[in-house]
Parts: structure tokens; C-alpha cells; sequence
DNA sequence: AGACTTTTAAATGTCTGACAAATGAAAATT
DNA sequence: AATTTTCATTTGTCAGACATTTAAAAGTCT
């Protein structure tokens, strides 16, 4: 592991780097400890300071993790589906809110993706999952539901679906996009009208899930997504009209 | 931004979350200066490199960037989509690597997330797109080509595919999915014949990509899918059969 | 001998103070 | 007016100190 001195990047990014780099081809295997503080500046011929800098770097990545004592130290953390999403909610969240991603592409991500766990989720979908989604359902058919809870229950019932697929990599990839999606959800008001509109589709969906019908869950999906790009130009049309009065 | 004295974490975990706060809900607006290290050491009561190791726990994340001099800091970072990204990648692979990941389920849900993007490529796929395909397709044609340039072909191939869907969001989270499985399909060995069968579903692809015709797309990656999925088996089984004989 | 307590060494967490290096604004010079 | 120099500010790095945590090791008691 070495840093290379003719890198412009700060020594505290060269050594968290080369950290990552041996963990990344596996020279440090998980659970493994890293040399103390002290032993790391030696070896690179820095400061204490600045390797607790590269360490901090490699922690908010979760790549390790620390403790304290004696036997304590940096250990190669094993990273969980659980962290990784959690990162993943930051990252994309800021992802859509920063670069102006307009609400169409967002939705058409969104759903094309969950379209992509159909297949899988008609196959291994259980009572459980059933279960859940037309709980969900029968929540949002209650009258006076705030459009907070109503989105909640919207992520909760296809957070169930896809769940379905039973692939924790699917599961950690869609509930990512799902979650980056709520800020741009939360711009909708949603009507009655439209709330009925959409627990039809999600009652169309959970029929042909328990039917194992893979075809109807996908074409019902689409349908959903066009309706909620209908919801949202509303929206954009409506504040830009009100612009326009102003 | 307050840092709550209840919280057992570190310190400088504590500060980087409260920043990290206000940029998510926005509290702090792209390229927006923070205060300097000293002045958030004196708001938040805590030593300079306290601050310090908080603002790298940031920049690791993409979420600050750091000027030096006069007139410099950490200002708020528009995090771009290649930054998001190469820390997908990290973040994936090492998921995958460390959680004992099976081939089939890696695979399924990649091949799942690309077959997505199918209807958006087939709508917007151009002539650059099907010109890169089938240079690719001519490059994995030809003989003598080594496993690691097949291999990285290959990922040209499905990287331009899913380009084609002129989606970013896409992009940008199937490029993660599809690199993380590099390393799970370098334990793959191509044979002449292996090659031919992929070859042949990459021309079907192109084929009815320039056709606009989704369904064969999807069709064909189910397809490519399975046979991956048959390949991995039969270099684990190869590989179960090799211990039992030692 | 075994269970409990105390000590101790090692490691991370935090603080202080210092200097180096970079950088853009302002002042001085040509 | 253009160029150079100075200067204040800010991050990057270093050295050394002390606090806190932790588990092993040693000691003590029953």
C-alpha cells in the first residue's frame, strides 16, 4: 500500500485511496484490523491527524468501522444491503434534487425498474406480501387519509411488491429509487379522484400478483406510471399559470 | 444545527449528520460557503480538527468540496452523476463481494434492471447507439480475443444499450449494476461456443432495437440471462467437483 | 479452584497551538 | 492602465498532550 507523491489530492484522500483500493481486491479481508493510528502514520510518514482523516473518509463510506480500547482499532466493515441503501437514499435523494432531473424521467426510472421485479415477484410472492399490499390498500381507501400518510402507504405497498421479487439486490436498488422519488411525490396534492384512480391500479396489481400473472402486474405498472406523470405535469402547468398571474 | 449531547456517537459523526442535514432539506443550497473550520468549531463547541474530521466525512460523500486560501472553504457540492456513479460501484461491488451474493441472484437482477430499459431504448435509441452496438458486436467476433476484453466489450455492449434509453437516472443506476457483476463474471471462462450463443443474442438485440421492437429485446435478455445464469453454474459445479476430487 | 475486583496497557477521541501552502483581494509600482 | 507585490484568510499538516474506553492480565477473596 503505498501513496503516490506526485498526486496533486491531499494526503488524507491518497491514504483513504489506497485503503480502499486493498479492501476493494481484497488485500484486506472483512473483519480484518488495519494497523493502529500510529502504526498508519509511520507508514505512510504522516501525521496522526491525517490518517484519522482517511479513516474518517473510509467510515462514511462504511467501508470500516472503529473501536475503542485495547484490541480495539479499524476493522474492514462488512457493509450490509441496509447501509448501503441508507447511502444510497443520500445520494440519489440529492442526485434528483440538484441536477434538475424533471419528474417525467424521474417516473419513468422509478417504474421501469419496478416493472423490472414483476416477473420475479409473481413468481415467489407469498400470503405475506399479499397481505400487506391490500392492508396498504385498505388505508388509503380511508377517507380524510393526509396526503403525508397516503405517500407513506404508496411507498409501504410497493416497497411490498417489490420485496415480492425476494432478490435483496433488486430490493436494495429499487428502494433506493423509490425513497429518492418521495421529495417529487410530496409536490402532488392528490385529489380523491386521483386516489381512487390509483387504488384501482394497485388492487389491478395485487390481483395479478396473486394470479402469478407477471404480464398484468407490468401492464398495470405502466399505466400507473403514465397516470403519475399525468399528476405531475398538472402540477408543473398549474404553478407555471400562477406564475404567469403574478 | 444543533448537535444533540444525548447521542452517543463521536463528535465529528454528530456534526458531519447535522450538516449533512441541512443539505438534504435544503437548509444549505449548492456552492453555498460554509463557515470556516474555525468558526464552525466555535458554533458547534468543539476543536478545529473535530470540524475537520466531520467536513472529510462530507467530502468522501461527494457532498462539500474544499478550496484552500483566502476567500476559500467547504462549499455545498452539486454531486454529479459520474460521482454518484463511481461510489455506486464501490458501494455494490463490495456488497456483493461480502455478502455472498449468488450468481443467479446478482444476475437476475441485472439483467432484469436492464430489460427496463428496453421500452425507453427502443424509443430513443439512435444511429450512435446501434453503430457502437455492432462494432462491439465485430470486436467479440473476433478470434483470439482475450477473456478480459470480451469481458470488457461486453460491458460497451450493455453500457450503450441502456444509453440508449436517454434516461440518466437509468444510466446511471444500471452502469452501477452492471460493473458491480464484473467481478463475479471474470470467474466465467468464455469458450469459442459460449461466445458464438452470446454474439448471436447481441445481434437479436441490436436487431430489434433498430426495429424499435421492445418486446424481442426483452425477450432476448431473458434469454442472455438464463444462459449467463447456466455458464455460472456450471463454473461452480466445475469448481465443487474439483474439491471433491483433492 | 473458581468467581470477583482491580490494575494496566493499548487504542481511539478530543483539544491546543503551531506552521506551511495556497489563493484572491488590495495596495504599490512601473 | 497594466503589472507586481503585499497581505489577510483559509485549508492542509504536524507535534504533543490528555481523556475515555476497553479487554486482557493480575490480584484478591471465598
Amino acid at each position: 500500500m503505498k501513496i503516490n507523491p506526485n498526486d496533486a489530492a491531499d494526503l488524507s484522500a491518497q491514504i483513504a485511496e489506497a485503503i480502499r483500493d486493498a479492501i476493494i481486491n481484497g488485500q484486506l479481508i472483512v473483519d480484518e484490523r488495519l494497523p493502529s493510528e500510529a502504526e498508519l502514520a509511520e507508514q505512510f510518514d504522516v501525521s496522526r491527524s491525517t490518517v484519522r482523516e482517511a479513516l474518517k473518509r473510509l467510515a462514511a463510506q462504511s467501508l470500516i468501522r472503529t473501536q475503542r480500547g485495547a484490541f480495539g482499532g479499524a476493522f474492514v466493515n462488512r457493509i450490509s444491503f441496509e447501509e448501503a441503501h441508507g447511502q444510497q437514499i443520500t445520494t440519489s435523494t440529492l442526485l434528483l434534487s440538484m441536477n434538475a432531473v424533471s419528474f417525467d424521467v424521474a417516473c419513468d426510472a422509478r417504474f421501469a425498474m419496478e416493472r423490472a421485479c414483476a416477473p420475479f415477484a409473481a413468481q415467489h410472492r407469498n400470503a405475506d406480501h399479499l397481505a400487506t399490499m391490500r392492508a396498504e390498500i385498505h388505508r388509503q381507501s380511508q377517507p380524510g387519509l393526509s396526503d403525508e400518510s397516503w405517500c407513506a402507504s404508496d411507498v409501504a405497498f410497493h416497497r411490498a411488491l417489490v420485496d415480492a421479487a425476494d432478490n435483496p439486490v433488486l430490493s436494495y436498488q429499487l428502494a433506493g429509487a423509490v425513497e429518492a422519488m418521495q421529495p417529487l411525490m410530496n409536490m402532488i396534492t392528490f385529489t380523491a379522484r386521483s386516489r381512487e384512480r390509483i387504488i384501482a391500479l394497485h388492487t389491478d396489481i395485487t390481483d395479478a400478483l396473486e394470479a402469478h400473472d407477471s404480464a398484468s402486474i407490468e401492464l398495470s405498472l405502466v399505466e400507473l406510471s403514465s397516470y403519475t406523470k399525468t399528476l405531475g405535469d398538472n402540477v408543473i402547468a398549474a404553478k407555471k399559470s400562477a406564475k404567469k398571474k403574478r
